[in-house]
DNA sequence: GTGGTCTATTGACAATATGTCTATAGTGTT
DNA sequence: AACACTATAGACATATTGTCAATAGACCAC
């Protein structure tokens, strides 16, 4: 994500989370390398759809936080089947799931502030 | 947003939330009419940087959500000030912040699920 | 031996969403 | 007149997501 957030005006602070696949990517890999093809299965885990997710989403984002230095690849020393880039996290994108937890955090109590107050107004209407 | 979702593959059904601007409005729509400026204002109470957020975020989402038929305007009939326009929420409106809230429920969720591993994890490796 | 399926990755392009900046205009204040 | 505040709109740039198609090795069935 070139330019940085918080600049200008716009929404204010940009959300960081999107459709959060990165996220939840990186925080996979902090179990251990792997390579996109088994990230991509993993990813059930946090509610994705594996029938509908795209696997070239998955690869876009791998490649996207090689570029922003968050993970390294290299290619996998198979002696069969096709070759696989296998991805390890860096410090650096360590540093920066703690910065996107607390960006899902503020997320999360955000959604709940506004599910609150819709419940609240559904209830007493019904009452 | 024209075309729907959950057609193809993507992500599978697309979040409908990003930043949220649209429900946030939606909602304070469902209290009683209002227009564009005063809606911007009551945005903070919802996690909104006032100082930050762009007017024109919140008039273009107005116009979207009048182009997707779930909100109206009409011209208010100010004797004194500037024009203003004055929206309303529509039957269409309030059933599309049902569905809305389904889906910021399920995002949630799946942050939290997120949330819950990467706290679990870093547990036990301080343990 | 070739057609299908699964693993595995990449690239191009289209569509959407968001951010930024500027223009317009009336009102009230100093 | 200059400035601040209410109020809205439009153009343009960038970022993010979605869709599709291409490539390629391995393995199984027929």
């Amino acid at each position: 994500m070139p330019g940085g957030w918080g600049t200008g005006r716009g929404l204010g602070r940009r959300r960081r989370v999107m459709s959060f696949l990165q996220p939840c990517i990186l925080f996979m890999l902090k179990s251990g390398e792997a390579h996109g093809y088994s990230l991509l299965n993993g990813l059930d885990e946090f509610g994705f759809d594996l029938e509908r997710l795209d696997p070239s989403l998955v690869y876009r984002a791998l490649r996207d936080m090689e570029d922003s230095g968050w993970v390294v690849s290299n290619w996998g020393e198979e002696s069969q089947g096709p070759q696989r880039r296998v991805y390890k996290i860096l410090p650096e994108g360590e540093e920066h799931l703690v910065q996107w937890v607390a960006d899902l955090r503020r997320t999360r109590d955000e959604i709940d502030r506004l599910l609150c107050a819709y419940e609240n107004q559904s209830q007493s209407i019904t009452q």
